[in-house]
DNA sequence: GAAAAAATTTAAGCTTACTTAAAAATATTT
DNA sequence: AAATATTTTTAAGTAAGCTTAAATTTTTTC
């Protein structure tokens, strides 16, 4: 299958699970960054290959082959994310961009000595789960978003579910990093705040922030 | 520059390394796998880029900028070789086939991180000279095909010059490797055959593979 | 060196993955 | 619930990278 299909039906796995399944074909086309017309017509074309079904002005839905597909790649995608991170100093953003183009050119015999060669790891370094080679998620996810966490309780980062630029540069920058502990110093409610007490540093993030920062309660 | 582009230079660059410089449009094409018409068309639009010289019915011949191009992919490939093979264990053609592909998808950033992972290693597991971030080869190669051997002289393996699964799968079995050891018992050169001594094990070679195993006089 | 064979080029056509523009349907606002 | 805005779909068109078939040029053979 071509890159073109590859991501499509990941932006629709994707989608899925992040945006209560606004997997409508203009949504997929703003994550790829192509137009409506073009997301309609390989919505189409992708039916007819049994990877989703497709009903007019509905919402798109992975078939279960199609589901299989979208977990292979991002497979792939969060094994590289794993090995780059692993052997080389990088940000967490550029390892993303070079996992975005490696997870397409990545035979399954090559993940499975990658996924080997890192002892079979179940999540990546940005907390992400990595599906099996049979495409399965084993582990079960009891993290919560930042904005949802109580006062005066200590957590331990578990997932930053981004691919923004800016988002990694500002973790980076002040130690938010998958496996770090904070303390939730004060949720503003009103204004959608969370007050975080992190290194010794407080910082307040907006809801833009705490709603992607994912995190388990420490214990 | 796309895919298909890059590999057409590559193929033209090992192709001028290779066969006396059979660079017409056909032989690339067999290469490539492609039609002679494809690669006429194809030759036209990269002389248009700067990438080349055409010339009507004449041999193709890369331009500076082309020949940095073809260096680059071949960069990527080794580097690609090289780790994947320190990494993993994998079969010298898996790994081959595994860094065709890898090769059209990884930045000059990843590159130089592999590289300086590797320890900016100046060959690949063939032993094929890893081209520095400049496009250059700094290496000078000395070592001669085993057909061009004498007779009683030991020789190290220097260069294994393939891609073909069943030459590398000879190799692995009768321990032709990259640094390996072996003495020129006869060299039959009325039927173009090298008779060799590797492990204690006594091996006639016919031209075809006689010719691409590269080695260098033991000293 | 002429005839035959092989290679190269041109021409026309196909598929994939897009685009823009207009038509049709759905969603939102008031 | 009507009017407006937004989305989705259809239609027509484009560029890349191929294909096959036919025409042209070069190379080989006798």
């Amino acid at each position: 299958m071509s890159i073109a299909i590859e991501n499509f039906v990941k932006a629709i796995y994707k989608n899925g699970k992040r945006d209560n399944n606004d997997t409508k074909p203009g949504n997929i086309a703003k994550e790829l960054g192509i137009s409506n017309a073009a997301a309609t017509d390989m919505a189409q074309k992708l039916a007819s290959k049994d990877l989703l079904h497709y009903e007019k002005y509905q919402a798109l839905k992975l078939t279960d082959k199609g589901n299989k597909m979208a977990l292979n790649v991002v497979r792939k995608h969060r094994l590289w994310e794993s090995l780059l991170f692993k052997l080389f100093d990088m940000s967490l953003h550029d390892i993303h961009r070079e996992a975005e183009l490696l997870e397409h050119q990545t035979s399954d015999l090559l993940a499975e000595k990658i996924s080997e060669y890192l002892g079979n790891p179940k999540f990546d370094p940005h907390g992400d789960p990595i599906p099996n080679a049979d495409g399965e998620i084993t582990t079960t996810d009891t993290s919560v978003a930042l904005s949802q966490t109580s006062e005066g309780k200590k957590y331990i980062i578990s997932r930053l579910m981004s691919d923004d630029k800016e988002f990694f540069d500002f973790c980076a920058q002040h130690g938010l990093k998958y496996g770090n502990t904070l303390l939730v110093s004060k949720q503003f409610n009103k204004n959608k705040m969370t007050q975080i007490l992190i290194n010794n540093n407080t910082i307040l993030l907006n809801e833009d922030f705490s709603s992607i920062i994912y995190v388990n309660e420490s214990i």
